[in-house]
RNA sequence: GGGAGCUUAGCUCAGCUGGUUCAGAGCACCUGCCUUACAAGCAGGGGGUCACUGGUUCGAACCCAGUAGUUCCCA
């Protein structure tokens, strides 16, 4: 061994190769892209939220987006990957207003501009730290691209469009039954509520009539709304009930009486079959209550607190989960409650701050969807008809289902830290929309023909996603319409991949195709990647409360960052969920640790520039060479069908299985007195070739070693490196060629494997027979096998332990080591199983209708099939006899 | 309550329009090895009524119907 290779270390040690490639990537600027004559391969980062920190699922989504964007760069696309952030309204609020609470500081204490200073100073402190984690994975980002979706100009972008779809009458103002959260005291949109199963309670409760004439009995399991009550309901054919229509009832508890009213709705098997009606509260109630012409009645505050309208002094000011339990007491001993009973239901909770939902009425911005689809048919038939194409495809379903019932997207929150809604109001609460105060006055004075008194912008501002949904149009500056950003727009848009988890399709995805249609007049990107979603081994998916996640930064310094992206990756099918396993890191860094180890070997091999190779590694050489190009079209294949991880899997069978174990082991140097022999200098430079090769495949996903051993493996130029090299062209191969190596395994194996079986030490040099017209490398098999002779005969000597390659005799002198009795069993097995298969094939070929029915070739091929078994039974049948002999 | 998907080895998954020589992979497992790159390794090995039931077909893991379990989406 070579004093060079000595110092290289037993193991690979990824940090600090790590951090100097990385290094040096971004002093070259490897990773930026302008517009240039190549074709534009671009994708637009899902913009982490900046309360965010690096976990699992973002590991896994930037991970498939390097893999992406590294080949694509490879393949000589001009590849551009554009990172950000996103503002995330209600989480950062949230956590601004929780870091001034530890101050000390209340936000109701603060003015609008004094908050948003502390929320500023938040983000510049905390708001990249996630991008900084992404280069720890090796993201492959343009950092000079990197946006964020409230910078001015972003905010510029979401003005102009609020303004632009108001003038198209597609966003509207009204009062409408919202989800209201209130911990975050703000509405949010359908899609932000998630529905949890609740196991809680069903009371009955009695409503007494006015005139004395007994009770009518209702379930419900929010008795508290009772309070807001303004009619019960039951269905007009309930026989049960007719006589009750147009009676009154008193509310318990109170003295208000209320009408008994009739409503199809009202679904007679439910409960008691008489609903309470709670217009204020429930959304159900509110349409009944706008069909009969019934008030509403609000009884909560925006942070869920019973006020002044609950009439009663003792419940007023109190949570209303709070009131729920003293009213059913309270209704217990006044005789109101007839029995509870155990029921369970869906909650809706807020996706961001987890509490209850309330459904409330109040004024909201809305953009009008159907409105908005109808305009813009290709919504829903490109994704239909694979024009942007959803990997897996399952996920169109989903995707359609969500169109056909769409509703309205109510976009108004009330929070600070956000787009402040351009709508200015003058003081009888008559509005105009518009870009800014001075646009608004204008635009007043036009519509209203009048100089207002005063003219005081929307308080609220807009959700999150309705600037994340310009994201692909926004970071190109798309909105500007300046020569240089139409110019950019032209080059990067429509961005061709997006990778994203399942769970934002409708949130993010969805709308980021309606804004492309409806200010590019195009889809936004080709093709959209969904993730599967990080889970543990228990199926628990990752979060932070079950503290089931492991920290990536924490895995990366300990196993590599390509150890981690390997292990993330490997079981990680487009759509699975993933079930994080350290096991699998392990086996990404013991994949590191391959590659490393067969690079010492290459590394110390000693050339002889004047003698020619071995025969058996001509042979290797020979194989090794088709194998690759097989392998590397199945490579390409896979991946252009987004089959990351099985590219993945492919490769690293081809380098480990193909290229170290068998490979490798051929053309390895013989040893005499202790040093390895020279090898022939057309041997290691097609093993340099051939590694050079494979490095270059795996660096996609692999970015760091591979990188490191492209420049140990021989000098290269400083302005050459891996990240910027050519992806290989696959060659045609010959298949033949891959035939005849597999014919080659197969007799390596059995020979092993009898050596196995007889104890027999692989160090021992043995003797082999085969048929003589068997196509077989024999320099090749004799290094492998340890044979010290393959003799080629018409017949196998007696006394040889016999096996079949295909469907020819093969032996092997063991000498005078006495047989088991496994081979005779295991032959016996083997025989058994091929009469039963010649059987079957047999019948089959008898059956008429099958020769009928079936196609030429695959009678063809059930013949081919039936006189192989036959071949083996008879070889078979031979071995045994010799066995008997022995 | 409505809809969609899934069910193949101990685990995670491939298996394209039904017919590639008893159904494949990775991991895990078992046996033997510290064999001059690698014990984070090497060599060998075992393991499956393709959820169940019925149907279509010469032929079904694959198509159809039903059943069960499971996951997701929507209300």
């Amino acid at each position: 061994m070579s004093s060079a290779t000595d110092l290289l270390p037993k193991t690979y040690e990824p940090n600090a190769i790590e951090q100097k490639w990385y290094a040096e990537w971004l002093k070259r600027g490897y990773f930026n892209s302008k517009p240039d004559s190549r074709k534009a391969f671009t994708i637009v980062i899902p913009p982490p939220n900046i309360t965010g920190v690096l976990h699992m699922g973002h590991m896994l989504n930037n991970t498939i987006q390097d893999v992406l964007v590294r080949r694509a760069r490879m393949q000589g696309y001009n590849a551009c990957w554009i990172p950000g952030t996103d503002h995330a309204s209600i989480a950062t609020e949230a956590k601004v207003v929780q870091m001034l609470n530890e101050k000390g500081i209340s936000k109701s204490h603060l003015t609008r501009d004094a908050f948003l200073e502390h929320a500023w100073t938040w983000k510049e402190k905390y708001g990249n730290i996630i991008l900084d984690q992404l280069k720890k994975l090796g993201a492959s980002c343009d950092w000079n691209r990197t946006r964020f979706t409230m910078e001015p100009d972003l905010s510029e972008a979401v003005n102009d469009v609020f303004v632009d779809l108001f003038k198209k009458q597609l966003i509207y103002r009204g009062l409408r039954m919202v989800n209201w959260d209130p911990m975050g005291k703000t509405a949010l949109s359908d899609e932000e509520v998630i529905y949890k199963e609740v196991q809680g309670q069903l009371y009955y409760i009695k409503y007494k009539f006015c005139d004395g004439s007994g009770y009518l009995s209702v379930a419900t399991t929010r008795p508290e709304t009772l309070l807001a009550d303004v009619a019960l309901c039951v269905n007009p054919d309930d026989e049960r009930y007719t006589a009750c229509i147009g009676k009154t009832v008193f509310i318990p508890l109170t003295d208000r009486k209320i009408p008994v009213i009739s409503d199809a709705y009202v679904s007679s098997d439910f409960g008691t079959g008489c609903l309470k009606i709670t217009p204020a509260h429930d959304i159900n109630d509110y349409q009944i209550g706008q069909k009969h012409n019934l008030p509403g009645i609000d009884i909560l505050d925006d942070s869920g607190r019973l006020n002044a309208n609950a009439g009663i002094s003792k419940y007023i000011g109190k949570d209303r989960f709070e009131v729920r339990k003293q009213i059913v007491k309270d209704l217990e001993t006044e005789h109101y409650l007839e029995k509870t009973e155990s029921y369970t239901h869906q909650v809706g909770t807020s996706e961001r701050t987890g509490a209850v939902i309330e459904p409330r009425l109040s004024q909201q911005w809305f953009v009008d969807m159907k409105r908005f689809l109808k305009k813009h048919p290709q919504v829903l038939t490109a994704v239909m008809q694979d024009e942007i194409c959803f990997h897996p495809s399952k996920m169109k379903n989903t995707y359609r289902y969500w169109i056909e019932n769409i509703k309205d997207w109510c976009i108004s929150r009330q929070l600070w830290w956000g787009h402040r809604i351009p709508a200015w109001y003058d003081s009888k609460g008559r509005f105009v929309v518009a870009k800014t105060h001075e646009a608004a006055l204008l635009e007043y004075a036009t519509q209203f023909n009048e100089t207002p008194d005063a003219l005081t912008q929307d308080e609220d501002v807009l959700d999150t996603w309705f600037s994340s949904w310009l994201w692909p149009i926004s970071v190109f500056d798309g909105f500007k319409n300046t020569e240089s950003t139409k110019s950019e727009l032209q080059y990067y848009y429509p961005t061709q991949d997006l990778v994203t988890a399942p769970d934002i399709i409708f949130f993010w995805v969805a709308r980021m195709i309606m804004a492309g249609y409806e200010w590019m007049g195009e889809k936004p990107f080709k093709n959209v990647y969904f993730t599967g979603i990080v889970r543990d081994k228990q199926r628990r998916k990752m979060s932070k409360s079950l503290g089931n996640s492991p920290d990536p930064l924490e895995l990366i310094d300990r196993y590599g960052a390509d150890a981690v992206r390997m292990g993330i990756l490997l079981s990680a099918p487009a759509g699975n969920d993933i079930l994080f396993d350290i096991g699998q890191i392990e086996q990404g860094r013991n994949f590191c640790n391959k590659i490393w180890n067969a690079f010492k070997l290459i590394s110390g091999f000693k050339a002889d520039t004047v003698i020619t190779p071995e025969a058996a590694a001509l042979e290797a050489i020979d194989w090794f060479k088709e194998r690759l190009s097989q392998q590397m079209l199945e490579i390409d294949n896979l991946l252009r069908q987004y089959k990351i991880s099985d590219a993945l899997m492919c490769i690293y069978k081809l380098i480990w299985d193909d290229f170290c174990a068998w490979y490798l082991e051929a053309i390895k140097p013989h040893f005499s007195n202790g040093t390895a022999q020279p090898l022939a200098q057309q041997t290691i430079d097609c093993t340099h070739n051939f590694f050079e090769i494979l490095l270059t495949l795996l660096h996609p996903w692999m970015p760091f070693i591979t990188e490191e051993l492209w420049h140990m493996l021989k000098p290269r130029d400083a302005n050459q490196a891996l990240t910027i090299s050519k992806w290989p062209i696959p060659n045609e191969y010959n298949i033949n060629t891959i035939n005849r190596f597999e014919c080659n395994r197969s007799f390596i194996l059995q020979v092993r494997n009898l050596r196995a079986q007889h104890q027999i030490s692989p160090k021992l040099a043995l003797t082999a027979e085969c048929d003589g017209s068997l196509p077989l490398d024999l320099n090749l098999i004799q290094k492998l096998g340890n044979l010290d002779a393959i003799h080629r005969v018409n017949t196998l000597s007696a006394g040889v332990y016999t096996f079949q390659v295909e469907t020819m005799p093969c032996g092997l002198h063991l000498n005078n080591i006495t047989h088991n009795g496994f081979e005779t069993a295991r032959i016996q097995k083997e025989l058994e199983h091929l009469q039963d298969f010649l059987q079957r094939t047999d019948s089959k070929l008898k059956n008429e209708k099958f020769i009928a029915h079936a196609k030429p070739e695959v009678i063809e091929l059930e013949r081919k099939k039936l006189e192989d078994a036959t071949l083996k039974i008879q070889n078979l049948n031979l071995q045994l006899e010799h066995l008997k002999s022995l």
